[in-house]
DNA sequence: GATAGCTGGTTCCCATCGGAAACCAATCAC
DNA sequence: GTGATTGGTTTCCGATGGGAACCAGCTATC
């Protein structure tokens, strides 16, 4: 049997379902460039809160796409670091990111125009 | 000012939002093979609601990403296809649909290494 | 002629999730 | 002793997500 992202039972899901977050394609787009800290990835990602960050890197940790160390220095220090499998996970959603930079304008008079027709919106 | 999607303010965020989720990933992939009617998407994707497949539809459609046209036929036909901007973005998030597919098994791996340290699992 | 089915949705309700803020231990600088 | 650092966890509340039911309008079947 081999993966199908279209069906239900398909474990592909849940790996899609992880990978395909917003926050999760900025952590990896910051680990590419090399290991960071906690608070660091913190300060970097603005409007990303602890508890989130904490998630996130949990999730990605036990999903074998980065590695944490924990150095017993004092302050404690926590470093993150992109696995082999990662970093290669890492190159493609930061096409994501990319994309998002590169047409947001488009994007942006595509909303105006639909906005403009009278119609429902679906959200703000 | 150039986009930065780690910038809280940008807009880039709400985008990136948008596009890095589950179930659009899933649709684009299908509309990239051509254009499709609601109940052709919403059958071939396992576990997908009417109504999350409708705000997805309807939200990917105000981004300028896909076109939505009514058929006065009888049951009336809405068909949904992707604009020349969406079929640039299609082939960034399959990708990220094929990443899953082809890595899944390493990612079950390291879950089974993972919960095996008798650590505390973020969920199932 | 009543029932079931198709089309493409919308609405209701509840569980889950996300985010803000508070709290934590331990240690250092002032 | 007061404040700041480290890397988190806990609490609380509002937003969000998903399942199921419902809708109109027409057709095909029994």
């Amino acid at each position: 049997m081999q993966p199908n992202a279209y069906t239900g039972a398909c474990p592909t899901r849940v790996v899609l379902d992880r990978i395909a977050d917003k926050w999760a394609v900025l952590i990896l787009g910051l680990l590419a460039e090399g290991p960071m800290r906690f608070n660091s990835l913190r300060r970097s990602i603005e409007r990303l809160s602890q508890k989130v960050l904490a998630q996130t890197l949990r999730r990605l940790e036990r999903d074998g796409l980065l590695t944490r160390t924990a150095f017993p220095t004092v302050p404690v220090t926590v470093e993150y670091a992109l696995t082999p499998l990662g970093r290669t996970l890492a190159e493609t959603v930061d096409a994501l990111r990319l994309w998002a930079e590169a047409h947001i304008t488009e994007v942006q008079a595509a909303q105006r125009a639909y906005d403009g027709r009278g119609l429902v919106m679906p959200d703000a």
